[in-house]
DNA sequence: CTTCTACAGTAAAACGTTTTAGCGAGCCCT
DNA sequence: AGGGCTCGCTAAAACGTTTTACTGTAGAAG
């Protein structure tokens, strides 16, 4: 790991070597290292030795910016977030997006491509003055969300995840509709029988997919459905008092489905406060399972997503993409997993 | 937003607008376009009218890569995680490293800069070769740390989270002895008397630290010390085994004072398995309040260290360095704030 | 009426790579 | 022996900026 020790090697580089230096130092020309570098052409035995010797005396590292100028590759895809500022600053989305973050820099540096965050704080157009990249991963885009609307007229190669809006370029699969299955047969078979489903305002495929999902079961179980529909920017307050009304208008309430986990915590203040037990009096379960559905008390039942296997995959079919391999299909990921907790089991002895 | 429907702007440029494209069509030259964009020398009103005219007609975005080997810039930092791989791919140090991250990442981004996320997964002259940038955040690096040697032996502008191992540039502080302190006192306040630290094998300014505080205050109050090394490579497991050779040498033990937080899982585990109730028989604590403290069973009492903040003072530091403004002293971040939870507080009938 | 200076602009060099076009040597095939 | 290939290499162009060195004009100062 660390040079054996020969003879003064701290004097200070006055400027990095470049590919002319390392040239020098072999005695080839520029082309020539670079073709040694990056194996596009071949380079005789002998000479890639010498090559590479010099590479190694000089500590010769080469100038990504340069060859981007070049290749017009900026070797950098880009995460962006795009969920409404509010939901996105808070620790719950934090989770969401860092746990896709966390898998897709492994996997794209895997591939020599570094990632770059992109946080949702200037608008789109602000982003990509700033930062190069040869393709972005989206995380669930709204219908009218402004980055999807950038990248696409400006043709970036895009992978979105979860279902994308409009028919978008490609997207991983993040199985709304099972997810919502599972969550809604869980409340059926833990013996609740007037649950509603609230769901945030804003126009997303998830959403919908828990709304057609619900109705359907529903309708199937012979069970009066209720949507309410929730302001996501009012946060936990605005769902707390929701669920509140909501109990003033239907007192047999015996459980809340609330998919997005902001609401769901707003959802058992609002509980608390009008003295329900959960899930004693009412069950409560929530989609993603991070880290405000672990710390409710008590903890919620959610669901495993796989964000990571998601992630993953989401990252090597935009590599694949902006490499222009042939157009594969992309793999679904596993089936997401029920992760039953306290806030939806029957206590021990109620059985 | 979105343009007014000016006619027919979906037609496809074959290429990119560049600062030429630009000129020409304001009748400038190209340095006289680059000036007006930069500031960086006075450019006639009139003529930075018909300039800014040219880029909104042209949907003109500067290429970064272009600029960079111009200025040698890259417009971006690094976040380097250097912890052991084994430790670093679990949800726990994730959660550390991604706090920070979500924070730097707005941070840099309010002032132009992108961040990049480099995991541990290949090694630091890896890492280097992939991607371009112009300097780096490191967090809390071992005193072998090869990400520190690299950085510091190509004389990258770094600022470290947490005490330096070494006498590096500059610093955030973590308030390490200050955190060690709570949770030492925290400890013997809540009655415990034989109370080992654990702590992991790796050479680490916080461990150091816990050590000294640890015996200072032990033996403030006339208690017997005792530290426990456990290898962090072995993850829960070593913990467990380590608690529970512990248990058999020293049945009276009545606390465990455990920093890094998977190991403090591991302990959790050893003492469910020994048939000791947490907080009634042993009580526990730990150092970071990440997702591991907080859905242990019972939830284990730990420390807020501001993350957000102090990333957010790191990425101010670190683009000051960057930008060449005149060293000024690093604020100190909010003082850490014990977070007391279930696994160190006596139960409400004992008072 | 000069001379000096400030101003606002231009042309071209420079940054460090990759890629293109071309070149000479050796080899194989007739 | 000569034509055509392949091989391995070189020189130079190209990428899109920023920066440098320069130029002409206009006004101020002497």
């Amino acid at each position: 790991m660390d040079e054996t020790g020969n003879p003064g090697p701290e004097i200070r580089l006055p400027r990095r070597a470049t590919v002319k230096d390392v040239a020098r130092l072999a005695g080839v020309s520029a082309g020539t290292v670079s073709n040694a570098l990056s194996g596009k052409r071949r380079v005789d035995d002998a000479t890639r030795g010498r090559i590479e010797a010099a590479i190694a005396e000089l500590g010769y590292i080469p100038n990504i910016a340069a060859r981007g100028v070049r290749t017009g590759r900026a070797n950098t895809i880009a995460l962006f977030s795009s969920m409404p500022t509010a939901v996105a600053a808070g620790p719950s989305k934090l989770g969401f997006m860092m746990e896709i973050a966390a898998s897709a820099a492994m996997t794209a540096l895997n591939r020599n491509v570094a990632l770059v965050l992109v946080p949702p704080i200037a608008g789109p157009a602000e982003a990509l003055r700033n930062v190069s990249f040869d393709g972005a991963l989206l995380v669930e885009p709204a219908e009218d969300d402004p980055f999807l609307a950038l990248l696409s007229s400006r043709a970036i190669p895009t992978v979105v995840i979860g279902e994308p809006p409009v028919a978008a370029g490609r997207h991983v699969e993040l199985h709304y509709g099972a997810t919502a299955r599972l969550l809604v047969r869980h409340m059926l078979e833990t013996g609740a029988r007037a649950f509603p489903l609230m769901l945030g305002q804003s126009r997303r495929q998830s959403h919908a997919a828990f709304e057609r999902v619900y109705l359907e079961e529903m309708a199937a179980a012979g069970l009066a459905p209720r949507v309410i529909r929730v302001d996501e920017t009012g946060g936990e307050a605005a769902a707390a008092g929701a669920i509140r009304a909501e109990l003033a208008a239907a007192p047999g309430l015996d459980g809340v489905l609330v998919p997005v986990d902001a609401l769901a915590t707003g959802v058992m203040a609002g509980l608390r406060a009008a003295g329900r037990r959960v899930p004693q009096d009412v069950r409560v379960a929530t989609r993603y399972d991070g880290i405000r559905a672990r710390t409710e008390t008590p903890p919620l039942t959610a669901v495993d997503l796989h964000l990571d296997r998601v992630s993953e995959i989401a990252t090597e079919a935009l590599l694949d993409l902006i490499e222009g391999a042939p157009p594969a299909e992309i793999p679904l990921p596993p089936l997401p997993l029920l992760v039953p907790r306290a806030s939806t089991l029957a206590t021990p002895a109620e059985g």
